[in-house]
RNA sequence: GGCGCUUUCGUCUAGCGGCUAGGACACAUGCCUCUCACGCAUGGAACACGGGUUCGAUUCCCGUAGGCGCUACCA
């Protein structure tokens, strides 16, 4: 029987999402969408201790942001609800007894002082079919013992009786069968009376199993779990609707050894979180993809890539759409990803580059209004449209410098300056500088300020058949004099575009000033 | 330590027994040119190691080494 696609994705709302899960999410939707499924979005904040106000939120905002479109959940609705781990307490209570009276769980009363002190006193120690007669739960205790502990409202967890000596095998649509032999297997903790709320590994099967869940897409550290999942999947008697695996490469620290953290992108300067993040408890702000300037598609794209790729003859340059038609799980690599984040700025650039200059006018307005300078939409669209094809210098982590495309609205402005505050000292041991300032500049750049102060029509098409007519009669070459004059250094666009965008009055202004202060 | 996963250019990767081992990012060079660039062209750059299996291994198997993960009343 074929079952209807569904899958989920389910994050912890203790802080910003971190950039490899929402490539986790992206792959869930990506899957969902390409089988006509279901794409689930549940909190799982079974971990009281450890909620953080606003992540949730955070986290919603953030699939909007990139694109990436739920089906149901927690502020999508749908029919398998409550999509919130701690509003399922009676639905887990449930499933719980139905462990405990099938025998495939049991109560356990040891403190964590009591399960400190074990660990110490044993190298190793592990709760399982060895050691569990010698602990204090429902196995070793008699019920009376049991039940008088009970009714003395003490604290208590329920664990998973796992049986020992047998290899469990987990069917990895990435990895394919993983064995894992459940002597190794602890009895996990399932349920904790303290807070009457289920630890992930019970949440998590029982909500897979009763919001159909179908395939589950999530990050490799949870394939040590899997045979404890698939046995927990036996023990409910639910082995014939258990999900398929898929266990995803873990994205990695861009230079180093170690998974990426927070850390890497403060260091590199780059994102890890999608969105800005104001952590409520300690005020600190971590950078976000969107606030950085980077496009959501090409986010996407990027992320879509470590870990996957559509296999030869396919662009990497893809939309969401395209990909959905192009993924394939079982083509995804298994080992561990270094996140490129100069390959990421090159997405943006390439995405950015594909939209109109109109498009790029909010974000670089906001960037010349606090350097102060205001502009008209029209001009700032002018200097997109002469500057987007830079490229800027940049320092890297390890303190070289280094040149890369414009990639990002804000790598205009150093390149931009000159369009709106006009020179004011000249380096003279600037390289260019010196090289095209030569004792004969003042003096033709005088005569050609008169030239271009005849010319009524000062647009490009206006002045250049006038200006290029008088130069080749001159037999000079005054271009980078001219440069120097209106830019002050050897950056910037067409020295006939860069006059028009000024005006006559402002050219002539600079060229006059050039040859005050530089003769 | 134990268990599991993993190993192709600097990076992301293609490859699913026979290829001059392909692409992208990055890097270098050339062309273009009024500057810096873009663009275009070209180039350097990889199968971790050791055993097998096979007529033949980057590809399959086993070791070794490296990397990663898990080993909680966190997810």
């Amino acid at each position: 029987m074929e079952r209807r696609v569904r899958v989920r994705f389910a994050p912890s709302p203790t802080g910003p999402l971190h950039i490899g899960g929402v490539r986790t999410a992206l792959y869930n939707y990506l899957f969902a969408r390409q089988h006509g499924g279901d794409l689930i979005f549940r909190i799982e904040d079974t971990d009281s201790g450890r909620f953080v106000p606003g992540a949730e939120e955070y986290i919603i905002e953030s699939f909007k942001w990139l694109g990436i479109k739920f089906d149901e959940g927690v502020s999508f609705g749908g029919a398998k609800g409550p999509y919130r781990q701690s509003e399922r307490r009676d639905i887990y209570r449930r499933y719980v007894k139905q462990l405990l009276d099938g025998g495939h769980a049991y109560l356990a009363f040891d403190t964590p002082e009591e399960l400190n002190a074990k660990r110490a006193e044993i190298e190793n120690f592990q709760y399982d079919a060895s050691t569990r007669m010698s602990m204090r739960n429902s196995l070793s205790m008699s019920k009376e013992e049991v039940d008088s502990l009970l009714a003395s409202g003490v604290q208590y967890v329920v664990r998973f009786k796992v049986t020992p000596g047998e290899d469990v095998h987990v069917d990895d649509i990435i990895r394919g069968d993983v064995t894992i032999n459940s002597s190794i297997i602890d009895d996990k903790v399932l349920y904790k009376s303290a807070d009457d709320l289920p630890t992930y590994h019970l949440a998590n099967i029982v909500d897979d199993h009763l919001m159909e869940v179908t395939h589950v897409i999530r990050g490799e550290e949870w394939l040590p779990s899997a045979p404890l999942h698939v046995l927990l999947y036996r023990a409910f008697g639910w082995a014939d609707t258990q999900p398929r695996f898929a266990h995803l490469p873990l994205l990695l620290k861009p230079v180093g050894n170690g998974k990426l953290s927070k850390r890497d992108g403060d260091k590199l300067g780059f994102p890890v979180f999608p969105l800005e993040w104001h952590d409520p408890v300690s005020g600190e702000v971590s950078s976000g993809y969107r606030e950085k300037g980077y496009l959501p598609e090409a986010v996407v794209n990027f992320l879509a890539l470590l870990g996957w790729n559509p296999g030869e003859g396919h662009d990497e340059l893809m939309s969401l759409d395209e990909m959905v038609q192009l993924f394939d799980l079982s083509k995804c690599s298994k080992n561990g990803a270094k996140f490129d984040y100069v390959k990421a700025a090159w997405f943006n650039h390439q995405y950015l580059i594909r939209r109109n200059d109109e498009e790029w006018v909010p974000a670089f307005d906001k960037l010349l209004r606090e350097q102060g300078i205001s502009a008209t939409a029209r001009q700032e669209a002018e200097v997109v449209r002469m500057m987007k094809s830079k490229v800027i210098e940049y320092v890297d982590g390890e303190n070289n410098k280094k040149k890369r495309n414009i990639s990002f609205v804000s790598d205009l402005w150093p390149l931009t300056e000159f369009f709106f505050r006009a020179p004011v000292t000249f380096d003279r041991e600037d390289k260019f500088v010196r090289k095209s300032w030569t004792e004969s500049s003042a003096d033709e750049m005088r005569r050609m300020a008169a030239v271009l102060a005849s010319v009524d029509d000062f647009t490009v098409d206006g002045m250049k058949p006038v200006v290029d007519a008088w130069v080749e009669q001159q037999g000079i070459k005054p271009w980078n004099a001219w440069r120097v004059c209106l830019v002050g250094k050897g950056q910037g666009p067409d020295m006939y575009e860069l006059a028009a965008f000024l005006g006559k009055e402002e050219t002539l202004r600079r060229m006059q000033y050039a040859i005050d202060t530089l003769c």
